[in-house]
DNA sequence: CGATGGCTTGAACCCCGTCAACCTTTGTGG
DNA sequence: CCACAAAGGTTGACGGGGTTCAAGCCATCG
């Protein structure tokens, strides 16, 4: 049980001053590719919008951003970590290796959620997070959130309604994906993407798919010859179009009757 | 975006005092039968070896328990709900009504184990959950937890270590199950059901599925027929044996290889 | 005792996983 | 710019595992 104990002088601005820095040395080959870090403030961050802690008490705050290559490895398993990310561009696969020493595919992050809320309580990293393309993270510091909610009472509702969004879009995407047809799968995945990557945004019917098949069908439990068949069925049916790894939702009404079987 | 302010001069016993007390008008039918709140302080209660909020600055603070009867509902789909529970004693099962308008079953609560985080962001019940037997719940208000989170540095930790778990939980729990044959998922259940059981118990080969067949069926994705089938062929190669709903497990290594496939 | 609901067993069909070949895209080096 | 290789993705045929449907068995309770 480990305690974290504050002088209530600290001042917003100085419990988020920017720790880390992430050594500059030259890593092995398949870690990360040197993320930058960026020095910059709520208020002057590009991408608000998606954020789910842009409390009022929070603004001015100074921030620990770092931009990740695509395929770089942010996180992997038994890493120590003791810190929570809110993902601000970009798209991150989550993974974990199964017992048979096989890459079973967790899920998928999209800008505004947040990835390692499991750090309260377990400091080794359970995961694989992989970045699927240029992605831009934001750290928060353990230490820096507790004392941040025990001064900001905005602070402190904003994080944890954050905190139970994400518990249950974690509980209820999958719940759609993984029972059913093949074909009522898809649906699902692609109706999950959808409407993920589409809050906030103007109306846009297509979208691109920044994950390789192979790991959308471990996703939701299929094998990636059957994603294909049951794609081109949902294609020939008119609910969507396909090409490459861009999707356009042709009959979003057509694709959630699909869904449910 | 809901502000709870509290005059600091609060204290602890008074932050949790008794909220609630259920009107005791008879409800329908259907709905619980009359849950019995009782009046107890956190250092009185019989269950804090199982509890993950017994934090040394909280004992002696009152706690709102109820005692829960078999089958009764709690809480049901878009109930309005601003509170998170404990289970202290019995077990829970979690479900929502598909968009087919069948329930699906979402898991399992086990004692030790929370419910309720999505709380914080949504103020209508998502689910439906039913005591599988008689139940011991403890009831945690929102703005109490607000205020005792400021107070208490340790406090603070100690639910969100809690909620750390809990995501873990309900993250990793599912996946074990969802993937593989018939005979690898029930495995992986019955490990995943005996695992949680047994913390801090004394080891004890056997225990009794408090839920019925289709529910498990439900759960892990397969048909009760098949789960029967998969029962027995567990039975055939000595993993388990089964008599109703009493299960002991007798090879617990066999088990787990079943259950990687 | 019979009725009811939960659970198990059996047989037939069919969806989906497996395996193989083929096509497309991407990246690398000459 | 082209050749080639490697990875990603699609299509086809086949067989097995699991669902479906039906009947039967076994608990619990009036």
């Amino acid at each position: 049980v480990e305690t974290v104990a504050f002088g209530e002088t600290t001042t917003l601005l100085e419990i988020a001053s920017i720790h880390g820095q992430r050594d500059s040395s030259e890593n092995g080959p398949q870690r990360s590719s040197s993320p930058k870090p960026i020095l910059a403030t709520c208020n002057t961050c590009l991408l608000q919008k998606v954020c789910p802690l842009t409390s009022t008490s929070h603004i001015g705050t100074p921030l620990n951003e770092a931009i990740y290559e695509p395929d770089s490895i942010a996180f992997t398993e038994n890493d120590h970590f003791d810190k929570i990310y809110v993902l601000k561009s970009g798209s991150i696969q989550i993974s974990v290796t199964n017992p048979k020493g096989e890459q079973s595919i967790l899920g998928f992050v999209f800008p505004g959620e947040m990835v390692g809320w499991e750090s309260w309580k377990f400091s080794r990293f359970p995961y694989t997070i992989k970045m699927l393309e240029r992605s831009r993270l934001c750290t928060l510091e353990k230490k820096n959130l507790l004392h941040s909610m025990r001064i900001s009472p905005d602070f402190q509702v904003q994080l944890l309604r954050a905190a139970g969004q994400q518990v249950m879009r974690d509980r209820l995407s999958p719940l759609a994906m993984l029972h059913g047809s093949i074909e009522a799968k898809t649906a699902a995945f692609i109706l999950d993407i959808y409407t993920r990557n589409h809050v906030n945004k103007h109306i846009a019917p297509d979208f691109i798919l920044s994950m390789p098949r192979n790991s959308i069908s471990s996703y939701i439990g299929i094998t990636p010859e059957s994603l294909s068949r049951s794609l081109s069925s949902l294609r020939k049916k008119g609910a969507i179009s396909v090409f490459n790894r861009r999707i356009s939702v042709l009959d979003k009404k057509l694709l959630h009757t699909l869904a449910i079987d």
